[in-house]
This record gives C-alpha cells, structure tokens and sequence, in this order.
RNA sequence: GCCCACAUAGCUCAGUGGUAGAGCACUUCCUUGGUAAGGAAGAGGUCACCGGUUCAAGUCCGGUUGUGGGCUCCA
C-alpha cells in the first residue's frame, strides 16, 4: 500500500505497488504523455521502476533540465541502435548527453560520410516510431564481458570490465539493441519524439586520449519539442553571423594568409581597435601600480632550459637558424624577460611590491590543428605583467588584480565572469612543500575576498597555481581570459633575489597575470560578443560623414577636419552615389555613426546624423555634435565609476 | 599532431571528363540624389600546389599546403 508524496505535498494512496507512469497518468493524461523520468528520495529512476513502499516523488517531464538531458541520453541510444542496424560491423563505444544534445563515438574501418548521417537519422525516426520498450536488466558483470566480447564488442567489454565488480551493472534493452547504461531512461523509443537532428562528424580518441585509437563521433542535437529545435538551429544561424572572421572582413580589419599561418595581418581599422584596447588597458595598469617595459622578441635557449620551459614546450618553441652556433628562442613568454630586468640591479624588499607590465607578442608554434581564427594563433600579444612581492604581499596583490580585472571587463561589456581556482597539474616543477604554500596562499588570498570561485582541478600552469577569468558573452559562451598565477618556482631557477628588512637576501614571490589575455583572441570575442556593433568607444571607425550631393563637399572636409580636431576616428565618403546606397555601405561594415550633409545642413551648418541600427536621424549644429560625440567617445571612467559604487 | 570534409575572380558561390560562369565589389561613362543596393559598358581566373590516369582533367586517382568542424594540446 505505497503512499506516494507529491512535491506539493499532495499525497496519494496506491492499493499495491505502482510507477511513476501510472502516477503521471492518475495525475493527468497531459503529464503521463510528458514524463521521462522520476526522482525518488533525490535520486532518478525510470517510469517503469515498480514503486512499494511510502516515499516522496517528483516526475519529471521532458522539457525540464533532467528530463531534457535523459532525452538526449535517449537520442544517443537510438542513434547506436540506428547505427548497429545499418552497419552491423561497427562497434559501439560511449554516447552521452551534453550541451544541446549527444554524441556517439563508433569504432569502424571505413568511415562515415555526410550521406551517411541522413541515413542514420531516417533509421532513427524510424525507431521512434517504432515505440520499442526500454527495458532495464541487472546483468553479472563476468557475463556481460562474455556476452559483449562475444558480440565483438571489444570497447564495450574493456569498459564493462574495470566497473567494479560489487556494483550494480545495468543494461537497458530496446528492440535487438542492448548497451551498457546506469540509466534512468525512457519507457520507450517512442517518447524520443522527433525533435533531434545529426548535426555533425568528427573524430575522437578513445578516452580522450591521443594515444589512443581514434574513433568516429557523430553529434546531434535534441529537444523536448519542433519549436525548441528551430530554436536552436536558429542560435546557430545567429553565432555564424557573429563569427569574427567573417566580420574581420566585412569590417576590413584583418586577414590571413597561408605563407604566415596562424598570424594576423592587421588593416588600418583592426590596428587602430587594437591599439585602442592597448592604450585603455595602459591608463588602467598605470593607475593599478603597474610599470611598462619591453624586453627582447630573441634569447639564448639556455634561459629557457634553466626556467624549465624548454623541457616542458620546448617541441612548440619556435627558434632561431643562423651560422651562429648559439640556438635563439623566440619567446613563448614574457616571464623569464621581466625577471631579467628585476635581476639586473640589487632589489630591496622596500621596493615591493614591483609590478612589470609588458605588452608582448610572443609565438608558440601551436598544433595545426588547434588554429582557429584570432581564437587560437601562433602569434599574439599578450598584456603581460608580473609582481615580484612577498608571500605576505599576495593576499592584498592578489585583492587588486582581481578587482582590477572585474572593473576592466566591466566597461569592456562583461559583467558575467565566472572565476575558477585551477590547482597543481600532474607536470609541473617545484616540490610538493612549495605547492602546498603556494595553493593555500592562493585559496587564502581568494577566500578573503568574498568573490564565488569554483574549483577547476589538475588545471595549473606547470609552475604554480592558478585563478582563472571566464567570461560569458552575448549568446551565453564562454571564454577563460585573465589569469593570475602564484609562482614559487620560476624566482628561484632564474635566480632572483632581493635583500629583506633583515638584510639577508630573499628569494621573490612571483605573481603572473593577463587580463585580456591575447589581445587578438580578446578582438575575436568582443567582435563576436558585440557582433560587430562595438561601442563607440572602441569603434576603429567612428563616423563615416557622407554628402547627398557633391555641393556638400566642401562641408562635408570641414566637418571631418573638425571632428578629427576633437580626437574622433572619422572618414569621410563624397563618392557620387546615393545617400542610401552610402548608409548601406557603412553600416554593413559597421560605423557606429554616419552623418549626411546635404544642402539643408550647408545652409544651416548642421549635421543629419544616423546611429547604426536605428531607423531614422536627427539633425543638430556641427558644434553640439562635436561636443557629444567627443563626449561619447572617452573610455570609461572606471575610476570614477569605481568610487561611486 | 589525429579523424572527416573542403579549396573555382577581391567577396559569396554555381559548374560530375570535351576550350571558365553568376551576383556583389573594381574601372569608365551617364546620373546630383535626403538615409540599407540608380543605370550602362568594361576589365578581372596557372580552377591552391606537385604528380598520375585519359585522345582530353576545374571535374577521376595519389601526395603536399591551407581552411573548416571535432579530438588532443594550450607556458
């Protein structure tokens, strides 16, 4: 006589024991057709589990987040089966659910083509509409490494066999297909619906190792309705829109080419946002304490032997090939270049904190295959800095870089950032006793600044500890870009040292720390976050002044020239072409603002100006336009922004 | 680096073995117009590169390079 309790409160009596299904379906005909799943005392069980005894249920309905991704489990499953059935001589690894749908990674000789892909989705509509049961079994896992190598399912036997052998083991059966599965799943195919698609192929090594073989992935999406769906092919419609390599050329800022692969060619207007970003970030470490240098693009190997980099990525340095018998490295990074110049005089703890800031174009010869866009390239500037303090200095260092960096977002337009604390990595130099204090150092200093932080493990740079800035843009994706490491190691094997309070010398704390980064890969997420649409600011290109007819020529040169007085990025178009045509042109690429003179606004000595986006125009004096948009086009005021809140 | 796909005009793309195409952009001419494409004419190609098959290759085959989507990696 199970009493069920519903989550509000609701309680139900049952003669013997029930499922979640006729739960549901003594509930209402609409939710037992919507259920997926139930969660019984916090765990997730299926809607056929028999239920005997008094407890506490919710049920879950296909459109809720579990719901959702027990779906997506369920599509990954269908699609094996779909599989299995059209290439039986392919073997089946491992299909979760992820972000917006599932994948499958599918051991086989010959690989999947495109066509492929529609075959197997067909295959998979008609599983669905086939209803088989998901039926749940309780096998000996001994036997299932029989069963499964006996069907030539060798990955599937190699996984079942390093389940411990005390725990349950779980298949789930739907038609001729069976595969191992914790579950829960649904009652049967036919509740998949028909809201998925296979959206892509790829390759995947067998458990994520690259040592292993590689197997073939096949993605899909899937959703709880048609509407949701769309939806979501729609958001992908959107991001490619976004993509910044397709604005780098709408925009003229940039382009690639294959004799320097992975490096950026920067046009007029991609330079001028760059620098841009490097003179704001400039006032704002200058504010913070921070002193600019330079130090050189070539130095001997020996440096990077000794602080450890040579070892550890020594294979993706790109290095010098000269007569001369000395091998030069082309710097992966800044560090070992600002210790240089720490080290050149003798350093007082009175100088300390002492804060480089550098920005540095360094170049890592990345794998081929990990190119993307300004996303990942072999060369980029990096702005750089690095504190040399005390241990007792890192608490309050590590407040001020943090705040620093959030202020900086802010007025970049992140407001979203997720911070994480990425500790010791399996390679890494330095001993465990200097690990431990440089983590808990670190985790103390985080913990007294009342930000969240989540913990991202194994994740540190090889010499220290590390905070990481995420970002989270427009569309919801997100990008690590500032980090702040706790470096006990690289002082010491580079030999640097300052005299202390008791006049012995000491050796350095070193904190390591960007904010944005790459400054290129930071101009790939704020086109893409902005598509394209970047504040006036920033704007590379900030009014296009455009005239009707050529009698507003000679107007059109003054108001450029006044306009360019008061520090504004302007050009100006007196093509013979339409107005309409003119504002096609510029908006396309992007000018926050263009301004039209025709005779109206020669006679007057005003200006029509349009905002990019907007319908329509306004018409003000050439003075108060200058006046507002010089206004408008300060960077913002963060400190003054800062003392307010 | 690994798997799959792709590479044709500045851009976006069509062209499935028989002498290279479109739209936009570009140049010239006409047009002087009021807020997202005015009209006409012209010019523009070693079909990524190297090799092979064939009477004949942009097209088929092999290799190289690059790009895209993933995987691995990311100081």
């Amino acid at each position: 006589m199970p009493v069920i309790t519903l989550p509000d409160g609701t309680e139900k009596r049952f003669p013997e024991p029930v499922t979640g299904l006729a739960v549901a379906a003594s509930i209402g005909p609409r939710l037992a057709k919507d259920a997926v799943a139930i969660r019984v005392d916090g765990s997730l069980h299926d809607l056929t589990a028999p239920i005997d005894h008094d407890v506490s249920i919710e049920i879950l309905t296909r459109s809720s987040p579990e719901g959702l991704e027990l779906l997506r489990h369920d599509a990954a499953h269908v699609m094996a089966e779909a599989v299995k059935e059209l290439y039986p001589d392919t073997q089946v690894t491992i299909g979760p659910a992820i972000k917006d749908g599932f994948y499958y990674d599918f051991a086989r000789e010959e690989p999947f083509t495109p066509a492929d892909l529609e075959t197997i989705e067909a295959r998979m509509r008609e599983i669905v509409d086939r209803d088989e049961a998901i039926v749940r079994e309780v096998w000996n896992r001994d036997e299932a490494v029989q069963f499964f190598t006996e069907q030539g399912e060798l990955y599937k036997a190699e996984i079942i066999a390093s389940i411990p052998a005390d725990e349950t083991l779980t298949l789930y059966r739907q038609g001729e297909f069976i595969d191992l599965c914790r579950g829960p799943h649904l009652p049967s195919t036919g509740r998949l619906g028909q809201a998925f698609k296979l959206t892509k192929l790829a390759g995947a090594y067998w458990r994520g190792d690259s040592r292993n073989a590689m197997l073939q992935r096949i993605y899909g999406t899937a959703w709880a309705s048609e509407k949701e769906l769309k939806q979501y092919l729609r958001r992908l419609e959107e991001a490619e829109r976004r993509d910044h390599r397709r604005l780098g050329r709408q925009m003229d800022l940039f382009h690639f080419q294959d004799e320097a692969v992975g490096a950026a060619f920067w046009h007029t207007k991609g330079w001028t946002l760059f620098q841009t970003l490097v003179d704001y970030i400039r006032v704002r470490q200058t504010e913070a304490g921070y002193k600019e240098v330079n130090t050189p693009e070539l130095m001997d190997r020996e440096l990077w032997e000794v602080s450890g980099h040579w070892e550890t990525f020594g294979e993706d340095m790109f290095t010098s090939r000269t007569a001369d018998e000395r091998v030069f490295v082309i710097k992966p990074m800044n560090c070992p270049g600002h210790v240089q110049i720490f080290k050149n005089d003798l350093r007082s703890y009175r100088e300390l904190p002492f804060r480089l800031a550098e920005f540095g174009k360094v170049h890592r010869n990345e794998p081929s295959g990990a190119l993307h866009g300004l996303m990942r390239v072999r060369a980029f500037t990096q702005d750089d800095a690095h504190i040399f303090c005390t241990e007792d200095q890192i608490t309050a260092e590590t407040g001020a870089v943090c705040k620093l960096l959030l202020s900086i977002y802010s007025d970049l337009g992140f407001d979203d950032v997720v911070i994480k604390f990425a500790d010791r990595p399996e390679r890494r130099v330095g001993d465990d006793a200097i690990w431990d204090r440089a983590e808990q150092a670190l985790q103390q200093a985080m913990d007294s600044l009342q930000l969240e932080y989540a913990y991202n493990p194994g994740e540190g740079a090889f010499y220290g500890p590390k905070i990481e800035f995420v970002l989270r843009d427009a569309i919801g994706r997100e990008w690590q870009c500032g980090t702040l490491q706790v470096d006990l190691n690289l002082p010491g094997r580079l030999g640097a040292s300052y005299v202390g309070e008791d006049g012995n010398r000491h050796t350095p704390v070193l904190l390591h720390r960007a904010i944005l980064g790459s400054l290129e890969r930071f101009i790939g997420i704020l086109l893409e976050h902005y598509a394209g649409n970047l504040p006036f600011w920033l704007s590379p290109l900030q009014i296009v002044v455009a005239t009707i007819t050529s009698d507003g020529d000679e107007y059109a040169r003054e108001v450029v020239e006044k306009l360019r007085a008061a520090s504004l990025r302007v050009d100006v178009d007196l093509r013979n072409e339409k107005i309409n045509y003119k504002v096609r042109e510029h908006s396309l690429a992007k000018a926050p603002v263009i301004i039209a003179v025709g005779n109206r606004e020669v006679e007057k000595r005003t200006v029509s100006v349009r905002r990019l986006g907007q319908k329509g125009q306004t018409v003000i004096s050439l003075d108060d336009a200058i006046a507002a948009f010089s206004a408008e086009s300060d960077r913002p005021a963060a400190t003054v922004r800062d003392a307010a809140a």
